[in-house]
DNA sequence: TTGTATGAG
DNA sequence: GGCTCATACAA
């Protein structure tokens, strides 16, 4: 195929014969488009930055060993993750402790840090290893890295444009394009300008560029033979721009924290996680939108998001392949006849590397669980109960850096879960309830909660052998500070009257609504299969409760704004563009600062007043750094530690690329 | 609401 | 494999 299969190939580009008076194959609404984050804007730009052997890092990082020192993280006797130098010794993943010393005597392997019955807290232990009976592992001290590593990033991004989605522990998405736009206007006057005849359908100039300069670093994903003589247009330049970003980023990263990390930049988060995993530790990669099919056509689709499970292993089936140039000739009315109307659609879209799913500003955690799996099952109720203290201690531990105890976040319910029989089969039961509401939540509580959903999973028989068992919470929703802040001035009559009325009531009920489209909650992001391109008619107001929830730290002290008017004003942008049937807002009033549309400017404005009032919130109860309340932890940087393991997770991308053409001037 | 499955790191 | 997380869907 060429690259004219491709959605948003430049297919038809005149003959490299240069015109100087050549258009852009964008307009003007295009390029507003991207500050309000329209996720149909073909010059939307998304990167996914992803830490390298995250745990491994961790600990280098809190042992203060050499960057080239072998090291891999320990879990029993198995490795959880393993550095890049270890790796050079050939150890890896399903390497036994033992074989990766053999490997690499220098092995350096550190344990994880665990929780032990009659401590209160976690910490790194030189036995642990040994004590898999009474020891149940603790990520504490990679869940704390990861929020320095957050705050590090937001750190580095304007106040106002922080799209940020956590997710996982070492990994986020970042939505560029405003941040991209706002760059463009700034280097390129020329289309700062409204366009000249006044409609904004009026395609741009070209950029004032003939090549661009594609730093060594920024690697940027080939073509196919032709496209590279094709002039660059403004989706490269948004990409080699928001590349920059990255690389600062990474580089603040590297710098403050002594993390490194590997990036993908591209127009979407199926593409820029792609991306990420191509070229693998310490590296970016761009893909171009002239790129794309180059990229994507040497993969096996089960490499893709969603499709690395059984839904990629039933397509496979179906189709007799693996490969995602074989299964691009199946018309979508047999996919959706093999999978289903949505299934399907989204099949075809994802293969041609078409995903309008939302980068959702999401950095706080939705549920936390405490598990361990019993070796040798455990065959009483007395063992089960002395698990519980410490999944108990443990959730509750973390609770409180959420903010529990200022009730800033608190858990709505508490689940068990429990396996019956041995190893990884049989089967898995499990009982919830509601964390009574009200008064404030203390571990004693959360123990009697858990206690009694032992117990009736006890009454139902069939419980022993157990192999494992869980405690989780969940539901969170956030709490008003005590003191009824500074938020509540803002808010108008009733609603700042409900706010007195005690924690978490009708005011809060009512911004959540407000907030969130009318129906449902409206789907941000990834995970379903169906919904990605489909819909989207209003850019919905993303969850500003989490949006900002997260920075904790982070001093970014954020102004006042209501600013930006100047972009807000493009207003019923819409996205004809690619093919993907979504016609966008129409006729609103979009919120520059989250997307949002709202009906009239009144409540445009109100909207904006939210995000004051959330703003002030935060602020006020600016969530404290987290690198101290590690408390427990005896970080003695002692470093012979134990034995070695396998790897870490993600690999590089198979596709054969054929790099070639980037390097050249930088911007006139 | 409660419980199970799936997918991912 | 073990330990987390998130989400969709069924009961």
């Amino acid at each position: 195929m060429s690259s004219s299969t491709q959605p948003s190939s430049r297919g038809s580009s005149p003959p490299s014969g240069a015109l100087p008076l050549r258009r852009s194959q964008f307009t003007y609404r295009n390029l507003s488009q991207m500050a309000s984050y329209n996720t149909s804007c073909p010059l939307r730009v998304i990167a996914h930055i992803d830490l390298d052997c995250f745990y491994a890092q961790a600990e280098m990082v809190r042992l203060g060993v050499a960057e080239d020192q072998p090291l891999a993280v320990q879990q029993w006797q198995g490795l959880i993750a393993v550095n890049y130098p270890a790796r050079a010794y050939g150890i890896g993943r399903m390497c036994t402790v033992t074989e990766a010393k053999k490997l690499c005597p220098n092995l350096i392997t550190q344990h994880v840090a665990t929780w032990r019955e009659g401590e209160d807290k976690w910490a790194y232990r030189d036995d642990a290893a040994e004590n898999i009976a009474t020891d149940k592992v603790s990520l504490d001290p990679y869940r704390l890295e990861s929020r320095r590593i957050l705050a590090t990033i937001k750190d580095h991004l304007p106040s106002h444009m922080q799209k940020v989605e956590k997710a996982s522990i070492d990994e986020v998405f970042l939505d560029l394009s405003a941040h991209v736009h706002a760059v463009l206007l700034e280097r390129f006057p020329e289309i700062a300008r409204p366009p000249p005849s006044g409609d904004p359908s009026e395609p741009l100039p070209m950029p004032s560029v003939s090549a661009l300069d594609w730093q060594a670093d920024a690697l940027v994903d080939l073509d196919d033979e032709h496209a590279e003589f094709d002039d660059p247009d403004w989706d490269d330049v948004a990409m080699l721009v928001a590349s920059e970003i990255v690389r600062n980023v990474r580089a603040a990263i590297r710098d403050k924290l002594r993390y490194t990390c590997a990036a993908g930049i591209a127009r979407n988060k199926l593409l820029s996680k792609l991306g990420s995993a191509h070229r693998k530790p310490n590296q970016q990669t761009v893909i171009r939108n002239r790129a794309v099919w180059h990229f994507l056509s040497g993969f096996k689709f089960t490499k893709f998001r969603n499709l690395g499970g059984k839904l990629g292993e039933q397509v496979s089936q179906i189709f007799n392949t693996e490969s995602v140039e074989e299964l691009l000739v199946v018309p979508i009315e047999q996919l959706k006849l093999k999978l289903g109307d949505d299934t399907g659609v989204w099949v075809h879209n994802t293969l041609r590397g078409i995903d309008m799913s939302e980068v959702s500003p999401r950095t706080q955690i939705k549920s936390m669980l405490s598990a361990k799996s019993f070796r040798p099952s455990i065959n009483t109720v007395d063992q089960a109960t002395r698990w519980l203290r410490i999944f108990v201690a443990d959730i509750f531990a973390r609770l409180v850096e959420e903010g529990v105890l200022e009730n800033r976040r608190r858990p709505k319910t508490i689940n068990l879960h429990h396996r019956h029989g041995v190893q990884t089969q049989g089967q898995t039961r499990s009982r919830s309830s509601p964390i009574p509401q009200g008064r404030s939540l203390d571990e004693e509580t959360l123990f009697g909660l858990a206690n009694t959903l032992l117990n009736q999973i006890i009454q139902d028989g069939h419980v022993w052998p157990c192999s494992n068992l869980s405690l989780s919470v969940g539901g969170f929703e956030d709490g008003i500070s005590g003191n009824m802040g500074i938020a509540s001035f803002l808010l108008r009559g009733e609603e700042a009257q409900a706010l007195t009325d005690g924690p978490r009531t009708r005011a809060e009920s009512k911004l959540k609504e407000q907030s969130q489209p009318p129906e449902k909650r409206r789907r941000i992001d990834d995970g379903g299969i169906q919904r990605f391109l489909t819909r989207k008619e209003t850019p919905s107001p993303l969850d500003p409760i989490d949006a900002l929830a997260e920075d904790n730290g982070a001093e970014t002290s954020r102004v006042r704004e209501t600013k930006l008017d100047s972009d807000a004003p493009s207003l019923p942008d819409e996205g004809p563009v690619l093919q993907a049937n979504d016609e966008t807002a129409i006729g609103g009033h979009l919120c520059a600062r989250c997307g949002a549309c709202l009906e009239s400017s009144e409540s445009l404005q109100s909207h904006q007043d939210w995000h004051f009032a959330k703003d002030l919130q935060e602020e006020e109860h600016g969530r404290l750094g987290f690198g101290n309340q590690a408390s427990t932890t005896a970080a003695s940087p002692h470093s012979g530690g134990r034995r070695s393991g396998p790897a870490a997770p993600k690999r590089p991308g198979r596709p054969k690329k054929t790099e070639r053409g980037q390097q050249k001037l930088s911007f006139g």
